[in-house]
DNA sequence: CTGTTAGCGCCTTCAT
DNA sequence: ATGAAGGCGCTAACAG
């Protein structure tokens, strides 16, 4: 009665065949390729119905070195951006039979190596990587070079892994371009830690999109956070607001830092948007419900998902075919907290 | 080079000795037990150092039966009640050993079998729901009355199963009282789902609140949503506001259901608190943050989750042990959201 | 087309 | 304390 204790023998038996039999039977290749009578398979199959058979997958990983698992690797599954992400990958993945593996690094090495360790030890297929260096020498250094893997969210610099994410560079020129076209000229940025590709991207966007409206970016209007945390947006945005030339409207890395801005420019005293325009990247969850609704960049987390897994199984199929790159579209989702510049009719 | 290919063997032979005396050196029980030589141990662990040896899980599993990977069931990682949940599991889980294998059923009954089904057949070694149906004959029916474990944040009806949940009673008592004390009487409730456990016990907590503040609970300020979303929500308060006596507070069965209370207040051309105050529950990143700031009962949902994690250990441990069911305590998170009664001094 | 054989990597008696 | 042997459940190669 325990399902446990049905074996591929106990079919076999019932069914009156050998065990390698019955497992051609059971396996759709072998049938396909015609290595097995269609009255043995009806009768194996009958049998194992009966029994309710089920294969144990972990004797076959043993044989077959595949366990039909893909390790997931984020940094923080609380951040807001994470969990349409890995729903699209979870659902893609479980509709061709595979299951996830999660596992948080809390952009930690220590941590990151250890997950990576666990998962490779625990024989997962592929991984997907939404971690955000934008160098990677840890993958080599784990000897996972073999390993099937897809990039999410971000690219390696020299482009050499598959990879899925939204054009930073673009989503930041749009917001930069609904500024100016508010009349904004002196546009400030809080820019995300250039050690993750999102940071640099963005940064990098920012430095073009000026450039593109024919505006010459103030090195004293950008800062740097360390985290994309609402308290390094506190931080920064304090710094640009205590600065010499006052900005009339701030891009941020990215929502959490965007949230950041508020609460430095309420603190003093300041109005957004009437006083200063802020727009955010990512289009977190409720972010309309924010007061102000915040102006933000979208991208579909949840198709990004959907495609890092599709890549992924791609990937695991053909190891050796082409290494894609996608971009999907961004587009800027204009709310409450972009106003027309002060002073400009 | 393979990191693969260095197997127990290996470590033997370079250490000279039996592959089964290396596993017996490897393991820390055995060690214990004294069932092996000292000197023997020492050899064999530098040898297992020098050669990268990682011992194979998969092959460990076939053996022992145990997997070390728990599944953890949930609705649907993107409302934002599960991510912390789902890191405190992984996080306490990891510490551990273990790993987790993560579902999402979107409250579809098909889904969650094949999840589970999946999950039971990839021989994880216990599992953690937090599904929220209060009736569970779906575990016997699938046979997993064997395996471990573990309920989050809702108990089943006859408390038959370890569980990890907040008082809900308790927690819906704090908010009626907070707005009794505010001199509101007419208190309405959009009650969540009554077939969820957390739905039903939250009406359950508002008509126990309302009786211990001496109110009698209007049964025409109580309306039922059929899931805990904004659009339910909006559809409930739009009911309740169009009622014979309008209510002057609200309290939702969770923030879903506030946030679409505050909608449905603005459409009516009503304000939040200045009209109607409302309450929602699990304080949700960023409540802090809509407009208004939202009143809300809390608990600690990472908390939770490592302690539905140490639950599950235990029950992994020694699966006959005692049935424990923790309530961890709710808190009232005053905010903007709530003020006095009109009319009231 | 089916049966035989062997082994994936590890652990656990049973002897010695 | 160590070695030998067998097997967890399945599948791949090879015979027949």
């Amino acid at each position: 009665m325990n399902p446990r204790s049905v074996t591929l023998r106990d079919v076999a038996k019932l069914a009156g065949v050998h065990p390698a039999t019955a497992s051609r039977a059971l396996n759709e290749e072998a049938r396909a390729r015609g290595l097995v009578n269609p009255d043995t398979v009806a009768r194996v199959m009958r049998a194992a119905q009966e029994l309710d058979y089920h294969p144990d997958p972990v004797a076959r990983s043993l044989k077959t070195r595949r366990s039909h698992t893909v390790g997931v690797v984020i940094p923080d599954l609380t951040n807001p951006l994470f969990p349409p992400i890995v729903r699209g990958i979870e659902d893609r993945l479980a509709q061709s039979g595979y299951v996830v593996l999660l596992g948080n690094t809390d952009n930690d090495s220590e941590r990151e190596k250890l997950v990576l360790t666990s998962m490779r030890s625990r024989r997962v297929d592929a991984l997907v990587l939404a971690t955000a260096r934008r160098r990677y020498n840890l993958l080599a250094e784990l000897n996972l070079s073999d390993l099937p893997m897809v990039l999410v969210n971000r690219v390696v610099d020299d482009k050499a892994i598959p990879s899925v994410a939204t054009d930073d560079v673009a989503g930041i020129g749009m917001a930069v371009a609904h500024l100016v076209a508010l009349g904004h000229t002196r546009i400030a940025h809080v820019a995300g830690p250039q050690a993750l590709s999102t940071g640099a991207g963005r940064h990098n966007g920012f430095l073009l999109g000026m450039e593109a409206a024919g505006l010459e970016p103030d090195p004293a209007l950008i800062t740097f956070a360390e985290a994309f945390s609402v308290a390094e947006g506190v931080r920064c945005a304090r710094a640009l607001l205590a600065g010499r030339v006052r900005p009339t409207a701030i891009v941020a890395g990215n929502d959490m830092l965007a949230i950041g801005c508020y609460q430095a420019i309420e603190e003093s005293g300041l109005k957004c948007p009437a006083d200063i325009s802020v727009v955010g990247f990512n289009d977190i969850p409720f972010s309309n419900r924010l007061s102000p609704p915040l102006t933000s960049v979208r991208f579909p987390h949840y198709q990004v998902g959907i495609e890092a897994a599709q890549l992924v199984l791609e990937r695991i199929q053909s190891p050796n075919g082409p290494t894609k790159i996608l971009f999907l579209p961004p587009e800027l989702v204009v709310r409450g907290s972009t106003a027309r510049a002060n002073g400009v009719a």
